[in-house]
DNA sequence: GATGAATGAGCCTTCATTCAT
DNA sequence: CATGAATGAAGGCTCATTCAT
């Protein structure tokens, strides 16, 4: 907040300030270890300050946690947000969601494991503002406009459009949260392979879900 | 296993035997506070018996926990298999497919818990075990087959199965996981209405995707 | 309180139960260093076991100082209660409190101690309690009778009787407290002379200073 | 000592100097804190200084300690000495001797908590260098000249002197250190009204132990 | 089987003190 | 003089695990 680059004009090598790099190993811990299990100890070190300097900038590890997940959701506002203009059409819409859903999930090394524990033990206000997040970006209301002007004009059968909204989501999302047991029940030999044609199937069979015949 | 019920002689009102209380009582802790969050202590008062004693049945926090879920998930086993004849049909398999994950993760108090769990910090190969049961009670390829023998006289598109599988069970799945979420981006205010809904919308937006034109 | 000495037929040797050995270093470390200045680890190491022990007995490092300094002060009920009777006349009793006085503030190793510090820094109802103690010795009611019975055939002066018992307790008991201070403004080269002196001297004062003329 | 006044030149609404705000919020602090009790930060924050600037001033807390009490102490030279002049006779020095120690027990927040503390807890020479303030006042040899003196002339009783002495002192300072057990083994409702008539009941007291009959 | 007591290692947090600027 | 940031060494408390009975 009120930080400053401690070395502005040194050497050029100047490490990031200390802060954030206390904020950044919090996320890595508490991602690999959750709540519980991670450590303070662990955290300093990743950050490679003394463990007491964690308590100067930060009141507790409930706090740091807060602030950890806090400042990491709050970085994908930017990411999410505009992504999408109506002009693109149903397709377009529904090519840059699965894009961006893969992206964030399935290359951020973070993503998947802390929305799955706030899933599982919910800490704080955080699912709440990931849900603002998505939400505020505008995604799903552009997307079910298309289908309610696309029901108008017969393009699309009449269904309920939360449904599908959600059911669109999850076919994307869903994946990546369960690979490790949709891989195995599949008996996915090609993981690499299902997860790139896994795009075009989704947005395959949900377009034929939604048009009218 | 290898346990007596330790009453045998007595009143006839005989107690649930120690080693099944210590379990059902390590379920309920590991679900509510993950691994790292349980307390040994508490699952002994939970159970109603002297910590010590879960020493004597188990060797460790770690085995107990292993213990805790393998006998959690193999009493899904009965449960799953032969729901499913391939004799009723597509709509009759979907149907019967949607209804056990929402019992199951509806309405079993730890399943959704253990499964975002195991998903997030896998321990042991619980997830392997978890995908045996599933691939073992033989639904994934019933369904498997239905769409390919339906691809081959044209009633079903000529789609990747494997994709369509997995696009179904996420379907139904990923809601349960993701409820917090969903239900907060999409403004729910009638949830129990929706949920009720979610499983023929599934299936028709499912059938529809996947039934030739 | 439920507690029972564990090594009741062994070697005779029986080495006192746990609790009572924390209770009385715990009192030890607390007359020495204060609350703020005591080491739990220190306590520990006082009564010979390991310091996890003390929080498997008592809650919390606040809770053992007052059950510390609770069952140190509950001790000396016994002690000071039927201590005076009134038929001995008033040099019988004065003589008598002031023994009590120099046995328990003199010899006794932490009364002092707790004593200085419980009027410095209060905690919880201890000082409360010690009055408790004093009161209901009878002792002080013993002497304000005395005092009153003695004006009324004009023995004693017709003076406030609360100052006089004050007076008479803080001429002993404060010796004890302030010893350092008195004994070096006075330049005492003969301290123990000096307090064997002092009872006399003290009841002497006391007397002469309440017996009519 | 060796500080110098930081606003020379500046609007001559000069703020009380640096060193000084630390004594005075460090003399608060260990006063109500004890000295394993009190805070370097918390002394800082009283201070309205950063906590670096203490030991820019100061070695250590030890000596923070010491220079406070002791520029505390020596505050009180001024105030004792040069109180009594023996022409006001005995009931004279008694009044004064009474007075002062009202004034500084009853009226100063700190002096009760300190002496009790220093008493308790030793350290350094502090307790030393309180009872040098007392003797070189000169109170205590005046009174005892006085006794001598009276005793001479048999208007006083041939009593021990130092004896007397600490008793006048004791009924008077003694009162004030341990105020809260005796108002309650009293069971005093009108402490006030106690607190005003005890000087007065406390000279009684001694003149009519001492004086002869 | 069952229990109360005991333990060692570790955890979160605090604190006096120092350093760089 | 003055500050914000940093640190090492505890300090109180917890926890999985074991022992004696």
């Amino acid at each position: 907040m009120k930080r400053v680059n401690k070395t502005e004009f040194s050497d050029g090598l100047a490490e990031p300030d200390t802060r954030a790099r206390i904020l950044e190993a919090a996320l890595a811990e508490f991602a690999r270890h959750g709540f519980a299990g991670a450590r303070v100890d662990h955290i300093a070190q990743l950050a490679g300050i003394n463990k007491a300097m964690i308590y100067y900038h930060f009141a507790s590890k409930d706090k740091l946690y807060e602030s950890a997940i806090e400042e990491y959701v709050a970085g994908f506002i930017g990411e999410l947000s505009g992504k999408v203009s109506s002009g693109e059409g149903i397709e377009g819409i529904l090519e840059s969601m699965a894009d961006t859903y893969r992206r964030v999930l399935g290359s951020d090394p973070y993503a998947r494991q802390i929305l799955l524990r706030e899933l599982a033990y919910p800490r704080g206000k955080i699912l709440s503002r990931i849900a603002s997040v998505i939400r505020d970006s505008g995604v799903p209301a552009t997307l079910a406009a298309i289908l309610r002007e696309g029901a108008k004009v017969e393009k699309f059968r009449p269904i309920d459009v939360r449904q599908a909204q959600a059911s669109f989501v999850l076919m994307n999302i869903g994946y990546f949260l369960m690979a490790p047991i949709i891989n195995e029940v599949l008996a996915l030999e090609d993981i690499g392979n299902f997860v790139n044609e896994r795009r075009s199937a989704v947005i395959d069979l949900f377009l034929n879900g939604v048009r009218a015949r």
